[in-house]
DNA sequence: TCATTAAAAGTTT
DNA sequence: AAACTTTTAATGA
């Protein structure tokens, strides 16, 4: 198996204090693994068996409700750690991870959390601040779920996914993942016929511009306002 | 306002 | 061709 580079790790936010040498055990310790995409990385309610680190591609963590719907709780993009259930004092994953697109992978067994908390300097503190943040964003969904209206929520939506991982073109700003009407209907609790109207109606207006699988956000600063208009 | 149902058309594999 | 995604319209809560 080709060794991982350590330049891997250096800048993302749990190892970003640590010294070459540690990361270099880290890394050994690490299993490297592809996903296509669709495919699960972990399933709701299985033995936490694992914690991961996302490289590259994108990864939407989804949980069922009681009436079995599924509902998308968060994205991950690169660089970000997921299935960190030791984190929270699960023994169980609480949400199955999907690969939106085809991702790259790297996991520890969960028995390396306490080693990697209680040795690696800054590793439990930025751990838990991503802990914190998702838990803080689940909770703001949930209200917002609460209190918005559909377009509001929506618009709210989508200027997430852009600033979680938007990226710079002609024209705007774009989702650089692949995402459909079902999906962000998933997310916001409405129905896909919904998004499509509203973003039909919004691409008549300018806002946006979207094909299959794909949008761009060509003037954010009027979505703002939009998703922050009260009725 | 928004969900549901249905029907049709476009896209991907 | 089959499966999936999007659009549009009609109807009702």
């Amino acid at each position: 198996m080709r060794k991982l580079d350590e330049s891997l790790l250096g800048h993302i936010p749990p190892f970003r204090k640590l010294g070459r040498p540690e990361i270099r055990a880290i890394l050994d310790l690490a299993e490297p693994k592809r996903y296509a995409a669709g495919t699960a990385i972990f399933e709701e309610g299985l033995a936490a068996e694992r914690f991961y680190l996302l490289l590259d591609g994108h990864i939407r963590v989804i949980r069922t409700t009681e009436g079995g719907d599924q509902v998308i709780a968060l994205h991950i993009v690169a660089g970000q750690l997921f299935g960190i259930a030791a984190a929270i004092g699960r023994d169980t994953y609480p949400a199955t991870a999907m690969a939106v697109d085809d991702c790259l992978v790297l996991s520890w067994p969960t028995s390396q959390w306490s080693n990697f908390t209680a040795n690696y300097d800054g590793f439990a503190t930025e751990s838990y601040k991503v802990v914190g943040e998702r838990m803080g964003e689940m909770n703001n969904r949930l209200v917002e779920m609460a209190t918005q209206q559909v377009e509001q929520r929506v618009a709210r939506a989508v200027l997430r996914l852009i600033s979680q991982s938007g990226r710079k073109v002609a024209g705007g700003i774009e989702i650089d993942f692949p995402i459909t009407r079902q999906n962000l209907s998933d997310m916001t609790g409405t129905t896909l016929h919904t998004v499509s109207r509203l973003m039909s109606g919004w691409e008549k207006v300018g806002l946006v511009k979207s094909t299959r699988r794909h949008i761009v956000v060509t003037d954010a600063h009027r979505l703002v306002v939009l998703s922050e208009k009260s009725g």
